[in-house]
DNA sequence: TATCGTTGTGCAAACGATTACACAAACGAT
DNA sequence: ATCGTTTGTGTAATCGTTTGCACAACGATA
């Protein structure tokens, strides 16, 4: 309460001050351990007074366990991972784990990112970023089991994680989209290298197949919205689609912006737009994206469920699929 | 590199392994210290060999330092706040910085949460929170001087802290808007009990008086795009302002996509709308807002500088102010 | 050759908790 | 009065580093 003094208390001082041992103090902080109730709350009382709290640092090196667990995504800063993102540090918050976070995107040394937080002995890896490989992080993290969100599938590896599903969610929007009329679709890609991007063009290319169409035009942005701006004047200014299917919502926000501004089209009469996500800025009413959605709580508490099982000491693999659905809006 | 084994290897271990002791290989991962440069290339060999790094955890227990930051922010599911976040991170990762990031928003128990961050050591914390108050902040992290960022400048307590100035902004704002004959003006706030928000509107208010003017009515919202829309609606029922000063940029899109939408009114004709900010969003051509801008970067190189003080031992308080500037959109 | 830095290494004590083990006191049952 | 059990506490080892101190080996100097 004092709080002037700059330097932390240490159990063996506090031992001194309530005239009992440092193990006394150790167990004076642990639920369930032999201790009277007595010198518990006298204990308890003389910390409050001289405002002392176990170390950390020092438990956890006795411990094994750090409570920390590191957070590997790509950026803070675009809302279609910072939803995500929040959702699940209040999950672990409440869970008193405290999340590391490390943010790949730029030019920031990914490998040596993670090396630094591995020596932190977390105690999970959350792998959200599709900039990282799989491999790099599983050696990395040898010891520690990462849980990869939306991940390419290896067969020779046993790593838990969370996948999506957007077949069927795809085939829906297409379906809406052919019926209304428009033959000429394009895909405009997150990333040129990540397999996640791959996989949700697939959903659609297959749902178009249906339909005897194909993609009849590419792009490749950084789920930015000025690279769905600028990929999305180059694409229309190239070729006479009718359609774009952007693999984010800001993407695709961005392009709806270049279709309007640039080409003076419309949506949807003129050209339909379908981004990917659902955050919540794609129901705002100025956006009104059509969307191929994640229920993101949802996914969340997924990630949670396999961290829960891996402290309880059940190391799985576990793999958890969850379906995407479209949210309707007036863009396609 | 032999990715499978669950332990980590330890310097005791390495030590046998390389013919030498414990003490040496530590000596081989401090850059400054006496040791032979053969024996260290040898050390780094056999360490690479056997995955070895030094557990910082451990090493954090004796350096008394941990080079972790506790990171005290809102929510970073608001891109009004995750943009700045983003760039600090960027800049503790450059320096081998961890943040460790505490989420303020919804209902989690805010001290309790710093309390817990506390224990693990933090060598700095930087509040961007404006939920939690100084106060707090000093008592709870009494052994760590918090940067504090844009907060409550309190005479008797000295906490570093970066402020900002929108003073001269926000009257060449009001400035215009009066000029294009808007006369009625409304102030929503980011939210009730900030001393920051009360700070931000002043600014505002005193640029008004300069004219005769006042803030003929208010709301108070939450910082987010569903406040802000709903606060709008009420506030244009209920009295008839044609310019409403917002607390932030999400809440100024709410705001304006209020009146068109359920008012019919659009900007900057009917009404003109402000944010405060300055986030990427505000620049998107279907938003193109008027807002109060800071520079994010020179804000966050700003807490950086103030960090790598306090690690040279200079503690302060040091104070660092920067100036926010409009930027001219079409909605006023 | 004796002396004096310099350099490289090992020993052992921290850092601040947790916990297996030992033991004394208290208690109930015979 | 005796024994066995339970309860509460202290002692000391441990977690994996870092670092002050001691010391041996070495080359350079006089």
């Amino acid at each position: 309460m004092s709080g002037t003094n700059r330097r932390r208390i240490t159990s063996k001082e506090l031992a001194k001050l309530a005239g009992v041992s440092s193990a006394t103090i150790s167990r004076a902080f642990s639920p369930d351990s032999r201790i009277g109730s007595a010198t518990r709350d006298r204990i308890l009382a003389v910390a409050r007074e001289y405002g002392y709290q176990p170390n950390a640092i020092a438990r956890s090196l006795n411990n094994q366990r750090s409570r920390l667990v590191a957070l590997v995504v790509n950026a803070i800063g675009n809302p279609c991972e910072a939803e995500e993102q929040q959702l699940l540090v209040h999950r672990l918050q409440a869970r008193q784990l405290l999340p590391i976070l490390l943010c790949c995107a730029d030019h920031s040394d990914r490998l040596q990112l993670m090396r630094l937080a591995s020596t932190y002995q977390v105690d999970h890896v959350v792998i959200f970023s599709d900039m990282v490989s799989m491999q790099d992080a599983v050696d990395i993290f040898h010891t520690t089991r990462p849980i990869i969100v939306s991940f390419e599938p290896l067969e020779n590896e046993d790593v838990s994680n969370i996948r999506i599903d957007g077949a069927v969610g795809a085939g829906e929007i297409i379906d809406k989209i052919v019926g209304d009329g428009k033959k000429r679709f394009a895909y405009l890609s997150g990333t040129k290298s990540s397999w996640i991007d791959k996989l949700r063009r697939k959903w659609f290319a297959d749902a178009l197949a249906r339909h005897g169409l194909a993609f009849e035009a590419e792009a490749f942005g950084d789920y930015s919205y000025d690279s769905g701006f600028k990929e999305a004047v180059l694409l229309l200014h190239r070729s006479k689609v009718d359609a774009i299917i952007c693999g984010n919502d800001v993407m695709a926000i961005g392009a709806r912006d270049a279709a309007r501004r640039v080409l003076g089209k419309n949506t949807p009469d003129d050209i339909a737009i379908v981004g990917q996500d659902g955050i919540a800025m794609a129901a705002w009413d100025c956006n009104d994206l059509t969307t191929l959605s994640l229920d993101h709580a949802a996914f969340m508490d997924a990630v949670v469920e396999v961290i829960e099982r891996h402290e309880a000491g059940d190391e799985g693999p576990h793999s958890i699929t969850l379906a995407c659905t479209p949210r309707w809006g007036s863009t396609a």
